[in-house]
DNA sequence: GCCAACGTTGGC
DNA sequence: GCCAACGTTGGC
């Protein structure tokens, strides 16, 4: 089962109104790479939320509700978007300086390509997240 | 098909 | 506010 993170600028959206919302339509990706990613998720998948900008932490995870469809926001047909229902909240937030200084997170895409917005985790990453999100 | 110019994202 | 990294566009 893979894992994925999905990064957001919470002015626009963040895991808080997920939480409130409960489910949302993941749209706006205009990414070829990260909609290649957004095709991979299968329903059932955890995707941590990230949020840039402001916060640039790791708030939750989520959970793929629905897979890969035409993103209705788009014009051009081809891209598509995911339906996401919030999970749980992490423990505590774990910031992009923590996750810069963890070794084992040396390599994951969040650190080695910053523009990316949709990204698979190894389990591995998602591990070291983990731990860092209860204190390790 | 190459590459310079430009726009956007996101960390600092 | 700045700039690096990256993607896209458009002239050739």
């Amino acid at each position: 089962m893979a894992t994925w993170l999905a990064k957001t600028e919470p002015t626009t959206y963040s895991w808080q109104k997920l939480v409130k919302q409960k489910r949302t339509r993941w749209d706006g990706v205009r990414n070829a790479q990260a909609r290649i990613n957004l095709l991979a998720m299968k329903v059932g998948e955890q995707v941590l939320i990230y949020h840039s900008g402001e916060d640039k932490a790791v708030f939750g995870i989520a959970k793929v509700a629905k897979s890969a469809y035409r993103d209705p926001s788009a014009d051009d047909p081809r891209w598509v978007c995911v339906d996401l229902a919030a999970e749980k909240e992490l423990p505590s937030p774990v910031s992009l300086a923590k996750i810069k200084a963890e070794p084992a997170l040396k390599n994951c895409l969040l650190v080695k390509n910053s523009r990316l917005s949709v990204m698979p985790l190894s389990a591995d990453e998602l591990r070291a997240i983990l731990a860092l999100a209860s204190g390790g």
